[in-house]
DNA sequence: GGTGTGCAGGCAACCGTTTGCATCGGGAGG
DNA sequence: CCTCCCGATGCAAACGGTTGCCTGCACACC
């Protein structure tokens, strides 16, 4: 059994109250007492139980950050973003997959609520009503999704898109497709509206879901592509290679996100390159008090190698 | 305020004790008391409190997982089935992100300790004797490393790294190297064991860190290269073509993990493939007392298009 | 010397839930 | 009719902390 605070009231002859001062409230203990409280206190290994003190306290200094699927290069980055901003706040962050189910996504949060002081929703695919209820109970944070009254970090995907559009015009192309998201994605709604080009989809927002996109963008005769994101690019580039379609030179592809294996993959993905570090540090300084309000975050479009010259 | 066990039980009015017993214990309350008691609790929203709930249990129904860097596309999958296989005991686990750093590691760890009724620890970069040290307050499952008395699981990386080695050797080539990893990795160290080649390293487990070796590969005159993981093999065959060296035409490159990028990408890997899924299973299991001991799953060779024959 | 002030630390209630034990009423068995 | 037993529920003490309030004390001031 681990020690407990009463181990260390006892072995340093004081009573548990000062004890509890000791760590949470030093100003408040002499220091020659609180000394000898901590010297009882790492002779027993003893650490205060977070649980128990959110019990009296009502925090728990623990956050939630909930997102849409975590084998997704596009969250690491957030993630690790926000865990590292949060630790300088003494709070650490638990982080939960839901696999791009809405209703496991909804039992996540539910579980998380009691636990944790407020909540970061990635790309949720929950609709805006139980999002909302769901708020009654803990700060809410959205990213990349605008709902009602919560504060939310957005990503300028409409300007990108815009460029993207523009960037592919320019090399000639005229005929362009958007390769959409899931149905729930507030991305892919932005993206869509912004490039203002015919769509086709919606797809899973995988790199199967690229893949099998593949036959219907050569039906469809287009020879410029805008994807959901780099995953969605990375698998039609494969798909329409498997068709002996080739990239950039019959079609010419561009991602969103910038993720890894887009940089890494040849063709190299000419994408829209995400702001999600500064996504995961805003959306705790949200969730913590110390900015607010709906906060745009710029995006920056790169050209690489996968996209070139309209075919004549 | 959400709702307490106290409201549910005025609201319908019986015991607070009546209340619990009729979510924890039901055949212990009568059928119609307890129809009463759940619709007083619904109207009003209520979900019992699982950390108050763990303050008497000592179970809190949660689980940790802490992974070494949750950017390498080798933990999603690892994560995704523990969190699917551990929903099946209403359990949820708690994921952090260690960022190859011991101390985080540690203090990740702490925190965890008395928020979850087991960890798995993914890879850790940590030393056996902090290890099992902070085993004591909780129970641990390994993974990826062996640690004394604690249950592991392991992957075959062993008969991997031989089966790679004898790829190679078939296919002609005669100067190959073991690009290593960390050195405080259980993987490397068993790869470096059994594949019995020179070893060019400790390298940083990431594309950059296989990139940053290119130039000590071409140096060393190697043409056959088996990298600590995918990520560093990618990484290495970015770093070559750099250098005007091309794969599998000069250079020979086998990864492992078998991660997503490394299957899109040109040229795509030849790798040892890791029974991640599995391993994620396994590991909730053994934490659960469903199965114990040490498990080493098995691996799997994968031919694709960065290994050829050797140049003359 | 009496009074005021302020610091240290003890006391006990409380956070939301579980659980061993006591109580109560009713039905079965003698 | 008296026990005995059992099912259903209430009671209260935990679990590990925090915190408002009170007390005791030393010191300084008038």
């Amino acid at each position: 059994m681990a020690a407990t605070i009463r181990d260390v009231a006892r072995a340093s002859g004081v009573h548990v109250s000062t004890v509890s001062r000791s760590f949470s409230a030093p100003h408040l203990v002499n220091d020659t007492t609180r000394s000898r409280v901590m010297a009882a206190a790492d002779a027993l290994g003893y650490r205060p139980n977070r649980a128990a003190r959110a019990l009296t306290t009502g925090r728990t200094l623990n956050l939630g950050l909930v997102v849409a699927d975590i084998a997704n290069p596009f969250f690491p980055p957030l993630i690790k973003a926000a865990q590292a901003h949060a630790r300088s706040g003494d709070y650490h962050v638990f982080v939960a997959d839901a696999d791009e189910d809405p209703r496991a996504e909804e039992e996540l949060i539910r579980t998380l609520t009691k636990q944790v002081d407020g909540v970061v929703l990635c790309s949720p695919r929950l609709s805006n009503e139980v999002i909302v209820r769901l708020a009654a109970d803990v700060p809410f944070v959205v990213v990349n999704r605008e709902v009602d009254g919560l504060p939310s970090v957005l990503m300028d995907v409409a300007r990108g898109a815009r460029l993207a559009v523009a960037h592919l015009r320019a090399l000639g192309h005229t005929r362009l497709a958007y390769l959409g998201g899931p149905s729930g994605s507030w991305t892919s709604r932005q993206a869509r509206a912004a490039a203002g080009i015919p769509v086709i989809g919606p797809n899973q927002p995988t790199a199967q879901g690229g893949a099998d996109a593949a036959e219907a963008v050569v039906a469809a005769g287009v020879t410029g592509v805008l994807a959901y994101n780099d995953l969605v690019a990375l698998g039609l580039v494969e798909g329409l290679a498997a068709l002996g379609v080739r990239v950039p030179e019959d079609v010419s592809v561009v991602g969103v996100d910038d993720i890894l294996p887009g940089r890494l993959n040849r063709p190299k993905l000419t994408t829209v390159a995400m702001p999600t570090e500064a996504a995961g540090r805003t959306a705790v300084d949200l969730l913590l008090g110390a900015a607010d309000g709906p906060v745009t975050l710029p995006t920056a479009f790169i050209v690489r190698e996968s996209t070139g010259e309209a075919p004549r």
